[in-house]
RNA sequence: CGGGGUGUAGCGCAGCCUGGUAGCGCAACUGCUUUGGGAGCAGUGGGUCGGGGGUUCGAAUCCCUCCUCCCCGACCA
């Protein structure tokens, strides 16, 4: 490809809402334009990445046995009814009436679909397991659609769903795909992890998801220095393995006057924030409060909370105003001393003594308080997200935390769409059984916004070869007016098409400065570079990506030279 | 949805307070010079100042209203 005949538009300056570099980079290396908010085209150059992670993906899932097929983007809702999920799903499924006010939405995700699909097409156990891909269009009205492709409303996805007899057909499948998605990533060129994850509402037993890793990533993740443990923090059990020690203050009331925060308290009070503990007040079901204790230093993880029976779903943190009427004091004075409603206290707040804690009048708290003695013994839950430095859930080693960005998820779905569409199969014993169901996603789009997240500079996007549009620059000073330049550049770059290479020969009138400048925002992996001042001695120039440094080389061993460097 | 901010040329911004001919830089186009790290000079084109309404002789500017986009969403307990 030359540039003269391709649309390669980057931008000097980086439009002012881009908040995330990936964001930022794609518009300015002008991979995509916004048209409305989370609806963005892909241009030419961003398009060849995308399908560059399309192509990977699609090898490795025919390559696992996957069959690929296309659904609709436009799904009836009948199909939603059965499965319950039009009423479910909320306001993120986009609903459309046609010309006869029948319903339709435009597919967040084709379970529906395809369980239907496979209801009209499976009849026999012997055409078991089986598993159906696309790379297709989803639009989930996300409430605040950000960071350019990452949370797009409309983004580009491969899912996959498998059918199985038995949940070990189903095991063993979802082991294949875990293999396969590591084989992906592996291939994208990424620093990944695989972690557990909260199968969340979906059900079943078993899910994974596979994150890029990159500091500005949206969820945390905790992995063992021992083990392969690896879980979402979302997920991560906290372990506590200290033992309370017996009281030996005597409990006392403090005036804390202004004091409210924990790290005010402290400090007011000398104490160590771990000898603290907060309360926090959650809404319960039928408009009761409910009281979560935690220490001091250690946060609440509200998807673990949600799972408290009583506990409002989706979780709700009561309203302050709420908080004075019923319990008489501000948020700031909280405690679980002779507080009246129903009290969950986490792990590690049960094991400590001699706390200090809100004494349910404004500033005052409570020292030396021991449960058991000033308070009843404390009903234990396990609410508060792990820090670095707490010992792994699996017992080997302690956990770090690491942030990522999920661009994989993989689900044992069991029976939940199976047995609502009635997706049967005959078994060898000509009964009718309901198959399991098994779903594997990649975030397509998301992947292409991950890599940049992970791989950039301050010149700009830093491909891995995997995804990188073009493999080779060539850059010729004064192509347009020195014929020897002209000569060598077109040459080397019909030497290169020839052997399949993906270059992009730099034909435009520009100084080099910014002929370079482009090519490195874009991202490509290697540069060669042709000059009238190094062909009059035979030579010509390379420079990786990340080189610090050109380097010169002879002509004629230049074709040899970039071959290494390709398969390399 | 709630709160805050924002909207002026493709992009980045000034002008608004204190009403009086709509500006700057980059990008684009033309010409000349230049050609190893985002060139210089000269010139050109491009705007319903987010939409609507109001106040006024006169509105980008003041008032009302709708919209867009961005940010934040109790951990201060």
């Amino acid at each position: 490809m030359k540039t003269s005949c391709f649309h390669l538009y980057t931008l000097k300056e980086t439009p002012a809402d881009a908040e995330i570099i990936s964001h930022q980079l794609m518009l300015r290396a002008g991979l995509i334009r916004r048209l409305a908010s989370g609806l963005y085209t892909w241009l030419p150059l961003g398009l060849r990445i995308l399908r560059k992670v399309e192509a990977i993906i699609r090898r490795e899932m025919d390559n696992a046995g996957g069959l690929e097929l296309l659904m609709p983007a436009v799904q009836p809702a009948e199909l939603w009814q059965e499965s319950g999920r039009w009423e479910q799903y909320g306001p993120e499924l986009l609903r459309l009436t046609d010309r006869h006010q029948r319903d339709y939405c435009v597919g967040p995700t084709h379970e529906e679909v395809i369980t239907d699909i496979f209801r009209c097409e499976i009849k026999s156990y012997k055409q078991l397991p089986i598993n159906f891909y696309q790379i297709q269009t989803k639009f989930r009205d996300e409430i605040r659609p950000r960071f350019g492709v990452m949370r797009a409303r409309e983004f580009l996805m491969k899912d996959a769903y498998s059918f199985h007899i038995d949940q070990d057909s189903l095991q063993q499948t979802y082991d294949h795909m875990f293999d396969t998605y590591s084989r992906i990533f592996d291939q994208f060129g990424l620093k990944y992890r695989p972690v557990n994850a909260d199968s969340g509402s979906i059900g079943g037993s078993a899910s994974n998801e596979f994150h890029v890793l990159a500091d500005s990533g949206e969820d945390a993740i905790a992995f063992s220095d021992q083990s392969n443990y690896a879980s979402n923090v979302e997920m991560a059990e906290a372990i506590c393995t200290q033992t309370r020690e017996a009281p030996q203050q005597s409990r006392e009331l403090v005036e804390t006057p202004g004091q409210h925060s924990i790290s005010e308290i402290a400090e007011f009070l000398s104490v160590a924030v771990e000898k603290t503990l907060k309360t926090l007040i959650a809404c319960g079901e039928k408009n009761q409060l409910i009281a979560l204790v935690l220490r001091g230093d250690h946060d609440l993880n509200t998807i673990k909370a949600e799972k408290i029976p009583g506990i409002a779903s989706p979780f709700q943190m009561a309203d302050a105003d709420e908080i004075k009427k019923q319990l008489g004091c501000d948020i700031g004075s909280l405690g679980p001393v002779e507080l009246n409603i129903p009290i969950f206290v986490d792990r590690s707040a049960a094991a400590i003594s001699d706390f200090v804690c809100g004494a349910n009048q404004n500033d005052k708290h409570i020292t030396g308080v021991n449960w058991g003695r000033d308070l009843p013994e404390p009903n234990i839950v396990d609410i508060r997200n792990v820090v670095e430095g707490d010992p792994s859930p699996d017992g080997k080693g302690i956990l770090s935390i690491v942030r990522g960005i999920e661009v994989g998820h993989i689900f044992q779905l069991g029976d939940k769409y199976s047995s609502a569409l009635n997706a049967t199969v005959l078994d060898e014993n000509g009964k009718s059984v309901i198959t399991k169901m098994g779903c594997y996603g990649i975030g397509v789009s998301r992947v292409v916004a991950a890599a940049i997240e992970q791989n950039n500079d301050e010149s700009g996007i830093i491909w891995p070869m995997s995804l990188a549009p073009f493999h080779l620059a060539i850059c010729p000073i004064n192509y347009h007016k020195s014929e020897l330049v002209k000569q060598a550049a077109d040459d080397f770059y019909q030497q290169c098409q020839q052997k399949g290479i993906e270059v992009l020969l730099d034909d435009r009138p520009l100084r080099p400065g910014a002929m370079f400048s482009d090519m490195e925002l874009i991202g490509i992996p290697h540069r060669v570079v042709f000059s009238e001042r190094g062909l009059k001695q035979s030579q010509c120039e390379y420079k990786g990506r990340c080189d610090d440094q050109s380097q010169d080389l002879a002509i004629d061993d230049l074709a040899e030279f970039i071959k290494q460097k390709l398969s390399g």
